[in-house]
DNA sequence: TTTGACAAACCGACCGGTCGGTATGTAGGT
DNA sequence: ACCTACATACCGACCGGTCGGTTTGTCAAA
């Protein structure tokens, strides 16, 4: 019996260390960015050491793109699981800004992702890696909102790309406000603000049957 | 008597030196951030050397501060010099973005004002001094969209506050996403189609006489 | 079952360079 | 002479990164 099973426990201390730095690094790189936040910064905020940090990512850069695509995942997950497939289209998308809401109000490290990528997005040579975390937010909006249109809650006239490009700069932006006005505490209000706004226009006059709203 | 008039061409030598500090820190800051752009890089950036910046400036954070200062006025001229009186208000409302479309893409220097107000809005103790940027624009915004609904343009039940909040979040985040995505090249595809997006929600019907679009 | 070879995981001292900042010097106008 | 407006030399702390060494776990031969 090459026994196979056992293995556990021991074998992964690696994986597990690898995803306290990533977790850390995540938590920093949110509230410093990413200039500012020193590698001495990180590696002093987890127990370790820097031959630790080095032993699993080969630079501070490599560092912060691992961090990205990491915590890129965990919104990925947290948006994609309010998704039932018996909500309307219109419903979905609030409920994924609520949810998005919820996950920056608890984890300060969700906004890493979005300070990561404009930081790291200065330098040209990273944007192919950093543009796909932008493209997908809006091809998945856009789905849903062609969804909606094919329900009847939105105009038909409407650019289901434009409204999604829209969406995702307008949460940037939202995000960004929220934090330096109040330290996040006001980011679901200024959140359900816009997308009030926006539904004002997009979506369909009440027992009309859809394709425009007047 | 003590002359007084006279003083040109020698004692404002050194306002120039300090204007000229304030445009290469403007750039730096606008392209590499607060962290990002170290004193030396701006040291160099200019002709100068450290012994000058330190004359006209105590820190690097109070030089950031004075850059954050100077180019939020600029912007200011920039946007009220579309204003006319002649003007209606969703008229107006839509020079000021194309306005502010132009000036972004001809000064490289533009975007320090929002890279610098949320880099050093990460200090709460900068905060009071950041914040009122913000609430400028989203005053002067809303003082707009209410005439656009004394001038029966813009649904009187929609919150104009809101729709000024909204909005300069949004064109946050569209100057963001543009510059990752495109290098500013789409800024301006991405904030008409904000705005028309936007006005679909705001706007009266054709016809009637305003006070909601149903 | 012990042992020993080997690799993965981690440590921490150390590197040259750069950070923001200061102290001192000095040219030139008034 | 004196003050403004710079230049120069220098500081300690810290930057991202390297490296030789130690520990820890894996597996196979004895």
């Amino acid at each position: 019996m090459p026994s196979r099973a056992s293995s556990a426990g021991a074998l992964d201390r690696g994986d597990q260390t690898r995803r306290h730095i990533l977790d850390v690094a995540a938590r920093l790189f949110a509230e410093k960015g990413y200039a500012g936040a020193s590698f001495s910064d990180l590696v002093a905020g987890s127990g370790l050491t820097k031959g630790a940090f080095y032993f699993h990512f080969p630079s501070k850069e490599a560092l912060a793109l691992a961090t990205f695509a990491d915590q890129q995942e965990r919104w990925v997950d947290v948006v994609s699981r309010v998704a039932e497939p018996s909500m309307k289209a219109v419903d979905q998308l609030a409920a994924m800004l609520k949810a998005v809401c919820d996950f920056c109000e608890t984890e300060v490290s969700a906004r890493c992702v979005s300070r990561l990528c404009f930081e790291l997005g200065e330098e040209p040579r990273l944007r192919p890696t950093l543009t796909p975390y932008l493209s997908i937010w809006e091809e998945l909006i856009a789905s849903i909102v062609r969804r909606g249109q094919d329900e009847g809650d939105i105009r038909d006239d409407v650019d289901a790309g434009a409204v999604a490009r829209v969406s995702v700069a307008a949460w940037i932006g939202v995000n960004d406000v929220a934090t330096v006005v109040s330290g996040g505490a006001d980011l679901r209000a200024r959140a359900e603000e816009f997308l009030e706004i926006l539904m004002l226009g997009v979506r369909t006059v009440d027992g009309e049957t859809g394709g425009g709203s007047r």
